[in-house]
RNA sequence: GGUCCGUUCGUCUAGGGGUUAGGACACGUCCCUUUCACGGAUGAAACACGGGUUCGAUUCCCGUACGGACUACCA
């Protein structure tokens, strides 16, 4: 590493392309960019890459904003907020990628090709195995401006003939780089395709685009997925060619999120699959005209999901596994990043969340719980909202858990659980829960433990033992035989209700 | 097919020439709870294989196998 690496101020870009959704293993990566720039003081920068006229997708774009924007992943310098590099977005910087092109041309490490895709198709398909190359090897027999006489090239140039830019692969070479999470990847030229630098339309390829932007921004560390590492060496071609070595960024190549099954690396597609998430928000599935729901829209929460993405590929070191986003920033650094793929286990998410949710306050949980307490007709004030909330909350792992548990018990019953009650239901029940039902009217003290205690008396008075009706108790009031604790509940439905249920039940059963 | 990357419990991972190979998720058992869950405790569970190097390799080197990525005028 150069000195001038070493001192170099932190620049990182997330670079996504307007083509469909974000998908989770981008969102990882803009975390990690994230993390690197303010780890080390630096910026972080959004640059939209959407040279691909024909892949553009309306709303891809503010969809990317909206995501970050809710995971709390701020940029530095982006489309929306400018900077000064702006324009951010590849489609606004048309008019710097051509004559860059043009500089390699002149330089003799770039030429004009002619051929037509079915030309191409044709050349590829004579020869077995997809082993078709252009480069050192084959590129004097295709149409180009090296095969072709310099009066054919001109006229074909001056005749508007369409025609790309291919960049001029050296023959024999080694290309080699410093990868941050892998080491040194070395690959001989002859291995390498001529890449298409610009396209017959005008646009530039990404290989043009990310080089030229990157070294316009520059950008200090190029932090993406695996997927491109086989490119890398043409961007290192390319900084070689235009003389800009010295301000090459250095490049890490994160591992893929895999799917479950570790056959491949997670796609769009998967989510439905395996029944998560693969977006961070809900996407339009055009296409399909349907909308697919992502992680918000399931219930997860911001910091629950930047915490599990955070250590899918990265590590502490330390035994430490909760992190909010300022304790990541902290603690993160690109020499723990793991190399190897990592396959996506939901479970995790799960259990992040769970965890995540606890720590809500009450005020996270108020209107969700407040419509079907009212609607219950009971008790709804803030201070009785809250008990409902902490009766359900620990054993609830989203919001929505916490809004079925309480609907599950707020609602009257109208089945009673015919196991429960075929084994249990006697007449000392029937007489212990009438009794219980009648005199709860001169309980004083509202609580779940007085309410607990006066049972108990209540039942042994009767000479039965509260065990024996304690499971039915909870079956007349909530129909089932499992649930959050039972006093609590009978102390939340009030005297009325609960003694009304009671009531309702002994008519109805046996 | 070619190029590149990878390989520690089922999963995410720590570790690294001599360790009882550590933690977490999930799973089992027990405790708590006269319920379920939460929580607590505990258990089962891993160094892909073969050669080297070495007194000693899971750790270093080389192969093999397996897996993955890439192989477009897509990013």
């Amino acid at each position: 590493m150069t000195d001038y690496q070493t001192m170099r101020e932190v620049r990182v870009r997330f670079a996504p392309s307007p083509t469909g959704s974000l998908h989770i293993g981008g969102v990882r990566t803009a975390l990690y960019n994230y993390l690197i720039a303010r780890k080390a003081g630096g910026k972080f920068i959004i640059r939209i890459e959407d040279t691909d006229q024909t892949r553009f997708v309306p709303g891809a774009e503010q969809y990317i904003y909206n995501s970050l924007e809710w995971l709390g992943l701020v940029a530095d310098e982006s489309p929306l907020v400018g900077g000064p590099h702006a324009p951010y977005k590849q489609s606004e910087r048309m008019d710097i990628y051509a004559g860059y092109a043009k500089q390699l041309i002149d330089s003799d490490c770039a030429y004009y090709a002619f051929d037509t895709a079915e030309e191409l198709d044709a050349a590829r398909k004579a020869v077995p195995d997809n082993t078709f190359q252009y480069n050192a090897a084959t590129r004097m027999n295709l149409r180009n401006s090296l095969s072709l006489s310099k009066d054919e090239v001109d006229q074909m140039l001056r005749n508007g003939v369409p025609h790309v830019i291919r960049l001029k692969v050296p023959k024999k070479d080694e290309i080699r780089l410093n990868d941050l999470i892998r080491g040194w990847v070395m690959v001989h030229t002859s291995t390498m395709d001529d890449k298409v630098l610009l396209k017959s339309d005008g646009m530039p390829t990404y290989h043009l685009a990310n080089v030229v932007d990157d070294y316009l921004m520059n950008i200090s560390h190029v932090i993406r997925g695996e997927e491109w590492l086989p490119s890398a060496p043409t961007h290192v071609l390319l900084y070689r060619f235009f003389g800009w070595e010295d301000r090459m960024p250095q490049f890490a190549h994160l591992p893929l999120l895999l799917k479950p099954t570790g056959d491949g690396k997670l796609s769009k597609r998967d989510g439905e699959a395996f029944g998560f998430p693969v977006f961070p928000l809900q996407w339009f599935d055009d296409q399909r005209g349907i909308n697919i729901a992502g992680y918000k829209e399931e219930g997860y929460l911001p910091e629950a999901l930047l915490n599990f993405l955070a250590l899918l590929g990265w590590n502490p070191g330390t035994e430490q596994e909760m992190f909010s986003l300022e304790e990541l920033v902290e603690a993160f650094s690109i020499d723990r990043i793991g190399k190897a793929g990592t396959r996506f286990d939901i479970q995790k998410a799960k259990w992040f969340n769970h965890h995540y949710l606890q720590l809500r306050p009450d005020s996270y949980f108020m209107e969700s719980v407040r419509p079907i307490v009212v609607e219950a007709g009971l008790n709804s004030t803030d201070e009785n909202l809250s008990k409902w909330i902490h009766l359900v909350k620990d054993r609830s792992t989203f919001l929505k858990d916490v809004v079925t548990e309480i609907q599950a018990v707020v609602t009257p019953p109208d089945l009673y659980d015919e196991t429960i009650v075929a084994s249990k239901w006697n007449e000392d029940a029937r007489k212990g829960l009438s009794h219980f039902a009648q005199s709860l009217q001169n309980l004083a003290d509202w609580d779940a433990a007085s309410i607990k205690h006066f049972f108990n008396t209540e039942m042994e008075g009767l000479g039965i033992k509260p065990g024996k009706v304690l499971q039915l108790l909870r079956v007349v009031l909530t129909g089932t035989g499992a649930g959050p604790d039972l006093m609590t509940i009978i102390e939340l439905l009030g005297k009325e209700e609960a003694a009304g249920r009671i009531n309702k039940a002994l008519t109805v059963l046996p």
